[in-house]
DNA sequence: CTAGGGTTAG
């Protein structure tokens, strides 16, 4: 392979000298005959003839042969390729410029993408570099701006949208705006990538060029603005749209709805759905996504029954429901313990004709996992397996982290070694899991080595590896190290995020210096980098170390902030309560949380109930946990088995509760 | 162009 590839290179350089040799000595002709001779024989893809004029080839003979073709871009391109790929010859940039401007010219979009991208990505080259290139070989004849669109695209497609703007700058110095369409492309992709800021900038840029917004760039500002969860705002974008004449479309109600669902408004949402006739003048009307992205709303609030009453209506209106709908609700049942719903679904969805994907199989299999069930995941991953379905970086990630969870660890690593050996893995999630895993276990040093096999899988890691690392050196009381990792993180980068200083945050109370914890807490605030975390972690601090006075202060500090108090802070401080014995205060504590609407949930009742089954008579057990069962808590299995139902005298608990 | 699933801190 290597041999053969030095060989093809060789000839190539031995080629090319022969060209500069007979620019000097033989006849200034003979590139005319050859060039004639290969325009020829191409006309009748006669492969064969051109194996024999290869030699004399030269990257200024590919060019002028693409140009020669230009009205017959099938014919450049097989040129191209196979000058390219069956030979091995280098070719230039010029000559894929050439080639580039011929594929825009008959609007084959995706071979002049495809053929940027790989210079881009296989050749190396900058997206300024490629515009050099473009603009040298701009030729009118044969080329039309849509070239520079083009280039845009690449870029952004290419994940450079640095590059992106780079052109869109060095194209408007030269006097050559992209068009509309370009800046969209260029916009949309900083959306995607949760750029909010940067799009703000570089949306205001584009306006005071002048640009005039058509539907999309307006339906990027209303995507952007409900990214915000700045639903008014979106809607009065939309009106906005109205009175500059752009008619709004589909996408435009869809994110709106959407953006009304993920801040919980429902109402709101299924209003515009009502209205959408009306505020359209009756020209569109609701579709398969929008009604996906109220089931989903409705799923996240956990109303999964109500989410098939949808899924009823949107069949009875005629819009047909996909195995989107199907996934949000199976995954939306199996989050909240239904998995026998969930499977029930999925058989649902086959009657109606829809095939279980990849995201059904990874949101069912992940929920087993969590369930403990690794038998029921088995056979879920065998029937996957028998239906052809192909895992993705989540199915992987997945299983993964299921075996760890349920102490299967070898079964894990070895699972993890197999798929890099196959070369599928391309995100982080797996190394992270596992990273993670060793440190929690301690074992820095097998969490670091892991952290080298992401370098050599070309995989680098994120602030989750990080964070993972910084925890875990805390947490054996290795500070320094943890202040290096920080370091190391910061030089490569950009910026920390709250979780990675909510994890120093924690070490630093660990390390029994809750006075500098509650330092880092001021100028976080200052920053206005804390949320119920931060503090919930200062208060732990606190506790830990018997500061009741400080940790109740917080508590009330939290308060007065208002949203910041949550049931982790009352886990935190009923727990301690409980530790120090104080249990009619932890009980009161309770109360006070149910009066402030938050259910108590699995760690608060499994914490009140053992402790008071030490300190209190039963029946004052029986009395709370009746109490808590009455508030909508839902009692912990392992728990009332072991205390209540005892005490309640039921031998055989079948029903359960 | 818009909708679904996996990793981190208390």
């Amino acid at each position: 392979m290597v041999l053969s590839s030095l060989l093809s290179k060789r000839s190539c350089f031995f080629s090319r000298g022969l060209h500069v040799a007979g620019k000097q000595f033989s006849c200034p002709s003979s590139e005319d005959i050859v060039f004639k001779a290969i325009c020829v024989n191409l006309r009748h893809r006669r492969w064969k003839f051109l194996d024999q004029v290869f030699p004399s080839l030269t990257n200024a003979l590919v060019t002028r042969v693409v140009g020669e073709f230009r009205n017959s871009p099938q014919l450049a391109l097989d040129f191209y390729n196979w000058v390219g790929e069956e030979k091995g010859f280098p070719l230039s940039l010029a000559s894929c410029c050439a080639l580039i401007h011929v594929m825009v010219k008959f609007r084959r979009f995706d071979d002049a993408l495809s053929l940027m991208e790989k210079l881009i990505h296989v050749n190396g080259m900058t997206p300024l570099e490629v515009l050099n290139g473009l603009l040298d070989s701009y030729e009118f004849h044969y080329s039309c701006s849509a070239v520079f669109d083009a280039l845009v695209r690449a870029c952004t497609r290419c994940g450079d949208t640095k590059g992106a703007y780079l052109v869109i700058k060095k194209l408007r110095m030269e006097g050559r705006l992209v068009t509309i369409h370009a800046w969209n492309n260029f916009l949309s992709q900083l959306l995607k990538l949760n750029e909010i800021v940067r799009f703000w900038n570089m949306y205001r840029e584009m306006i005071s060029y002048g640009y005039v917004e058509n539907v999309n760039t307006f339906n990027l500002v209303v995507y952007a603005l409900c990214k915000e969860c700045k639903l008014l705002q979106s809607i009065s974008t939309f009106y906005r749209m109205l009175k500059s004449g752009i008619q709004p479309n589909i996408v435009t109600f869809n994110m709106i709805i959407d953006g009304a669902c993920r801040i919980g408004d429902i109402e709101l949402a299924l209003k515009l759905v009502e209205k959408m006739g009306v505020m359209s003048e009756y020209s569109i009307s609701p579709n398969t996504i929008t009604y996906n992205s109220i089931i989903n709303g409705i799923c996240k609030l956990g109303k999964v029954a109500f989410s098939e009453e949808v899924v009823n209506e949107m069949i009875k209106v005629g819009v047909k429901p996909d195995v989107r709908s199907y996934a949000t609700m199976i995954d939306a049942y199996a989050r909240r313990g239904c998995l026998e719903e969930a499977l029930r679904l999925c058989d649902e969805m086959v009657e109606r004709g829809l095939t279980p994907n990849t995201v059904v199989y990874n949101s069912v299999l992940h929920w087993l996992y969590s369930e403990g069930d690794i038998g029921g995941a088995s056979l879920v991953l065998s029937d996957m397996i028998d239906k052809h379905v192909f895992p993705d970086q989540f199915t992987y990630s997945t299983l993964i982290k299921g075996l760890c969870r349920n102490g299967h660890v070898i079964q894990a690593f070895r699972f993890h070694r197999q798929v890099l050996e196959k070369n599928v893995i391309e995100d982080t999630f797996s190394h992270n899991i596992l990273i993670n895993y060793l440190c929690k276990s301690n074992d820095l040093s097998g969490a670091m080595q892991l952290v080298g096999s992401m370098f050599i899988h070309g995989l680098i890691p994120d602030l989750v590896t990080y964070g993972a690392l910084i925890d875990g050196y805390c947490k054996v009381g290795k500070l320094e190290s943890a202040v290096q990792v920080y370091e190391k993180m910061v030089k490569v980068e950009k910026e920390p995020n709250i979780v990675i200083y909510n994890t120093i945050l924690n070490g630093l109370c660990n390390e029994m210096s809750v006075d500098v914890a509650r330092r880092m807490i001021d100028s976080l605030k200052s920053m206005s980098l804390s949320d119920s975390i931060t503090y919930n972690t200062l208060i732990n601090g606190y506790c830990g170390h018997g500061n009741i006075d400080e940790a109740f202060a917080l508590f009330l500090e939290m308060r007065k902030v208002g949203r910041l108090v949550n049931k982790v802070t009352y886990n935190t401080l009923i727990n301690f309560l409980c530790k120090c014995g104080c249990v009619q205060q932890a009980k009161e504590l309770m109360k006070r949380m149910v009066l402030e609407g938050l259910i108590p949930d699995f760690i608060t009742y499994t914490t009140l109930i053992t402790s008071s089954a030490k300190n209190c008579s039963p029946d004052e057990v029986i009395e709370l946990h009746d109490y808590m069962v009455l508030k909508g808590v839902v009692p912990y299995r392992p728990t009332y088995r072991a205390i209540v139902s005892p005490l309640l005298g039921e031998e055989n608990e079948q029903t359960g509760v």
